[in-house]
DNA sequence: GGTGGCTGCCC
DNA sequence: ATTCTGC
DNA sequence: GCAGAATGGGCAGCCACC
């Protein structure tokens, strides 16, 4: 029996080493000694743990809290595995004093979870942090520490997925290609170590594509320009790149279901596109594309229109009404009993190409000079989309890994902002102020702030700009330092999004440090007038709806 | 009935 | 989502 | 080159509170 301070222990020491080596042999540790038996019911009766102590674990220290919802579950049910519990929730748990004696299993975590999940309705916000306390209560500091990191993603542990996986294979003694192959056709990390453990290679091998069970979708790296992406893949099949929500669309016969990138079931939002791949003459077929919404003149509309359809969990006729959201396919995953990730992407598109009308896929060219991929991009972008994808054409579908074989190229812009405050980092920026609080020139001496930002600076620059912040410092609290306004930074980002939160009603999205600029004073900066005129360049190019 | 905070999940 | 860092 | 950490803005949905 695994106890959950056997977890506890095993996370701290993952932090506390730095070889990747030792910490899948903590982790295959761990796994070899998980009980076989199936854990009983939960005492409710609903929403059952079921399954084995394996499933738990593996999914725990690689930060997975709750499994995804089986495909099959009706949409009431999907919201009964979300926990709800975030920073504000876990504020219930500070003064709870710890157990002396570690006593809980993983078993009893798993149902005093689940009973967290099942808490809803009137008086659920107390409810959900009495019961928190109350396991909070029966656990040791020690074990109180790794809940708190689990419940709130922040494990830290620099071993997630990936090194799960090797200790799958190490556990079992598994090739660690089997393991991995299994992990990109099934979503839940624990139902892999559950089929390893009880079924060794042969189980996990005996997997494959299964309609209605979602794979991992391929990933793409950045490029930094075209010609980078041409230089990285000099025979590339070109798609433009939407700004929409990834898909995945299973189907046989009449039934069709959607999963969202991470794997959720997202069916009952998009009811248009079960239709639309409904009525497709293929009888079994799985699609990866991206869905939007666009005008009535086919231009797309900004994400966040997109995501007020996307979004939602339910149908709204009416919102359906006014932004039907259209899909463009981009790869065919599988078609009428055959498995297709295993074949070259040409062959792929060729699948595509005959299964499902052109409406509704990506445009897409291949084997362009640069001439000619330079016209596509600037035709993707004048349509007002993101860029372009370059993908390899001989490449298989490599599910979940982010390689070279697919690149995307985003357009993006930069503007020289002023730093009106910072917040110190947590973590490994811990000590160090991290998040940058942009603004831009008002016009009038003073500064609209357009956003934060984090990325894009090295642990040199970190240190250099606290010292450099610190002593500006005007004003501070337990987070946050402002400072005088003086420090130049040049800011690349995406998009400008409309914005409720930020006082000139607009904000960066993608926002990333290029480098200060220590020849530029604040007044030098950019204003809010450029800012603006920028926004309207972009809707320019992407009009509202015409009607209400 | 309106508003605002929190959470989960898109990017 | 983007970026940096350690392996 | 991969995996992990650090942390962004906005959307809907749900609940608390007035």
């Amino acid at each position: 029996m695994t106890r959950l301070i056997d977890l506890a222990n095993a996370s701290r020491a993952l932090a506390a080493t730095r070889s990747r080596a030792a910490k899948v042999d903590r982790l295959a540790a761990l796994l070899r000694h998980c009980d076989r038996d199936a854990i009983a019911g939960s005492e409710t009766g609903r929403n059952e743990v079921g399954g084995r102590e394996i499933e738990q674990v593996a999914r725990w220290l690689t930060g997975e809290i709750r499994p995804k919802t089986t495909p099959g579950s009706t949409p009431g049910r999907a919201g009964a595995a979300r926990l709800h519990i975030g920073p504000a929730q876990m504020a219930a748990t500070d003064a709870v004093e710890p157990a002396p004696q570690p006593r809980l299993t993983v078993t009893d975590l798993a149902r005093r979870l689940d009973a967290l999940a099942d808490i809803r309705g009137s008086g659920s916000q107390t409810r959900r942090a009495a019961a928190l306390a109350g396991l909070f209560a029966e656990a040791t500091v020690d074990e109180q520490g790794f809940l708190r990191r689990l419940l709130l993603g922040e494990l830290r542990q620099g071993a997630l997925g990936a090194q799960m996986v090797e200790a799958i294979a190490r556990a079992f003694d598994i090739p660690l290609g089997s393991v991995q192959r299994a992990r990109m056709l099934r979503a839940d990390i624990g139902e892999v170590a559950r089929l390893a453990q009880s079924a060794g290679r042969a189980g996990l091998d005996a997997l494959g594509l299964t309609l209605f069970q979602p794979i991992q979708p391929m990933l793409a790296s950045a490029a930094d320009d075209l010609a980078d992406a041409l230089a990285q893949l000099p025979e590339p099949l070109l798609e433009y790149k939407l700004d929409g929500a990834r898909v995945q669309i299973h189907k046989s016969g009449r039934q069709v279901r959607v999963f969202s990138r991470q794997g959720n079931d997202v069916s009952a939002a998009v009811p248009e596109l079960i239709d639309q791949v409904a009525a497709l003459p293929a009888s079994e077929l799985v699609l990866d594309g991206e869905t939007l919404a666009l005008t009535q003149s086919g231009r797309p509309l900004p994400f966040q229109t997109t995501m007020r359809r996307f979004g939602r969990q339910q149908d709204d006729p009416a919102l359906r009404q006014q932004l039907p959201l259209t899909v463009f396919c981009f790869d065919c995953l599988a078609l009428d009993g055959e498995t297709l990730i295993d074949a070259p992407l040409r062959t792929r598109r060729a699948a595509l190409s005959e299964t499902v009308p052109a409406t509704m896929r990506t445009s897409f060219i291949e084997a362009a000079n640069a001439a000619r991929a330079s016209d596509f991009l600037a035709q993707a972008l004048a349509a007002g989309h993101e860029g372009l994808m370059a993908k390899d054409p001989g490449s298989t579908y490599a599910a979940g890994a982010r390689g070279s074989h697919w690149l995307k190229l985003k357009q993006s812009h930069s503007l020289d902002l002023v730093v009106l405050a910072a917040e110190w980092g947590s973590g490994r920026r811990r000590g160090w102020l991290s998040n940058l609080h942009l603004g831009a020139r008002d016009g009038a001496g003073g500064f609209i702030m357009l956003g934060k930002t984090f990325k894009g600076l090295t642990d040199q620059l970190l240190a250099w700009q606290t010292e450099q912040l610190l002593a500006r410092a005007v004003a501070r609290d337990d987070q946050i330092v402002h400072v005088r306004p003086e420090l130049v930074v040049e800011i690349a980002f995406n998009e400008l999004q409309q914005s409720r939160h930020y006082p000139g009603g607009l904000a960066l999205r993608f926002a990333r440090v290029k480098r200060y600029r220590p020849d530029k004073g604040p007044a030098e900066a950019d204003d809010i007038h450029g800012v603006r005129a920028l926004f309207e360049r972009q809707v320019a190019y992407q009009p509202e709806p015409a009607h209400d």
